[in-house]
DNA sequence: AAATTCTCCTGAAGGC
DNA sequence: TGCCTTCAGGAGAATT
């Protein structure tokens, strides 16, 4: 599931096979993803060059002097460097082709997105309402206990709002309050100043070491050189359910917090 | 303003 | 075997 270490995962297979590398043409099998990829990019892109990219959120950005494409993993979303040209398949919807390699865009349930920014960056309806990245010296406990004053909602969906922190989706806000022993049903607003600089620590943490690892591969993620990510393998919450907590022993529940699976250990987080 | 619900989509899994 | 239902989920949009 592409959350911030897959989407950095992602950012650092492909950078320097890309990187100042002439674009020689750009094809769109598929433009029906979250939003419709906008036609004219196989015009706007042919002969420009990517000279940098970066992530913001869960958001790739790769600029080129004429525009920035800005590119969205969705949920089952890859982004792979094919060198031998092999077949597209019924999945592969957008790619970009250089000299000696060809960028391809895989998504079977096409929440992803491809789209062409123009204008200045930051005032673009997408990226200008996020919060801090996850692991800048900006998200402390002391900023997300103050965002947390009187938000009633549970800490879990709380964590995965974009306006307050980016990134951090199902897998990693269920690890992290796994891991600081939070219960995520408890009110954004209950938890003391103390408990969230232990969450944030978490949070850091774990990413960090899912990065390490290339990422969480449940289905369909790969990173850029076809291979999955063995974060999975360090899961201690998600997708554990019914199993014993690995802390304490007690049988790991579900329940569900904004339309979203949650799980968790009614022994060891409250 | 804050919180909840709906929506897009496909494939896997479960029920009968 | 095969059809139908349910579920998974990122995050913007719509609704309460």
């Amino acid at each position: 599931m592409p959350e911030l270490p897959e989407v950095e995962t992602t950012l650092r297979g492909i950078k320097p096979h890309i990187l100042n590398q002439p674009i020689k043409n750009v094809r769109i099998r598929q433009a029906n993803l979250r939003w419709p990829i906008p036609l004219h990019l196989v015009k706007t892109l042919k002969n420009q060059t990517i000279y940098q990219i970066t992530r913001r959120a869960k958001y790739l950005l790769l600029k080129t002097s004429a525009g920035t494409l800005l590119m969205h993993l969705g949920m089952s979303g890859s982004l792979r460097i094919v060198i031998d040209a092999a077949p597209a398949s019924k999945h592969d919807h957008f790619e970009i082709e250089f000299a000696q390699k060809v960028l391809r865009f895989t998504d079977p349930r096409r929440f992803g997105a491809v789209l062409w920014i123009s204008d200045p960056l930051l005032d673009h309806p997408l990226l200008k309402k996020l919060g801090p990245e996850p692991l800048s010296k900006k998200f402390s406990g002391a900023y997300l206990w103050e965002q947390a004053q009187r938000k009633k909602m549970a800490v879990k969906p709380f964590l995965m709002d974009n306006q307050i922190v980016v990134g951090v989706g199902n897998i990693y806000a269920t690890e992290s309050l796994f891991a600081a022993g939070i219960h995520p049903q408890l009110a954004a607003q209950k938890i003391s100043a103390a408990r969230y600089e232990t969450l944030v620590l978490c949070i850091k943490d774990i990413l960090r070491k899912a990065i390490k690892k290339g990422g969480t591969t449940l289905k369909d993620f790969v990173g850029s050189d076809g291979k999955p990510g063995y974060f999975r393998l360090e899961l201690k919450a998600y997708g554990r359910s019914g199993l014993s907590c690995l802390r304490c022993k007690a049988t790991l529940k579900t329940i569900r917090l904004g339309q979203r699976s949650t799980v968790y250990c009614s022994g060891c987080q409250s």
